[in-house]
DNA sequence: TTAACATATGAATATATGCTCATATATTAT
DNA sequence: ATAATATATGAGCATATATTCATATGTTAA
């Protein structure tokens, strides 16, 4: 019997490095909250929105004449905002305002912003 | 001649802020290139690789015998991890080993990490 | 040179994603 | 109540993406 890795046919692998990464990698679970994450600024109508907000809050038409696409276009991708906690809400009469829920968001597309700028 | 923005009926946008943020709101092409990097890290694949090259240089093999896809598709995402400038790669024989190309990369992955942890 | 192995690549496929259209809901004004 | 406005939502579509399969390329050993 053998328990090697058979990944490769030489089965040549470096398996103390194999063997530690494998240990020290988060669980699925946790790195694919993380790729949702990261996901939400994969999206330059997503950045626009989060850079908007950041300057002030704005309702749903602003940001329409903001970015360009449709009025439901936004909503869609406000609903997705809201679900993952960028952004919060709040009506006005026929007006919803929504704003950044968490500043620190925008932290971090500053740090890909620096991270394209200077390379 | 109604120059105002015409986007929803009412015509009752918030203009001066509209404007700021219009004027404000860097570039497409370089939003684009914003959201393509944050991309990157949206999948949880490439973070496996990453993560699992910040603790060492690994061969392709042993990416696979890591992270569990095919070898050709961890091909496949080393391919575009290189053109983004994320990892280099040195050939020894016939093994070809992958490292991180720039570390601060990481930094940007352990910010996200962060922000899901304490949320 | 031939065989074996490690990696790379093109094609195909299945799924995910972003957007729009049509329509529903919520709110206010008449 | 009815009309008008602002936003939300479901369906559909077109495109992007991740993966695999089959195969090509590069390298070493026999």
């Amino acid at each position: 019997m053998d328990n090697s890795l058979e990944v490769c046919k030489g089965k040549l692998i470096h398996k103390d490095s194999v063997n530690k990464v494998i240990n020290s990698l988060p669980k699925d679970n946790f790195l694919n909250r993380l790729a949702d994450f990261f996901k939400i600024f994969g999206d330059s109508t997503r950045i626009k929105i989060i850079y908007s907000l950041y300057y002030s809050e704005l309702c749903v038409c602003d940001l329409v004449a903001v970015i360009g696409i449709s009025q439901s276009g936004i909503s869609h991708q406000l609903r997705t905002l809201k679900q993952m906690g960028i952004v919060k809400n709040r009506r006005k009469g026929k007006t919803m305002y929504y704003s950044l829920d968490d500043q620190h968001i925008f932290e971090i597309l500053k740090s890909g912003f620096a991270h394209i700028s200077h390379v």
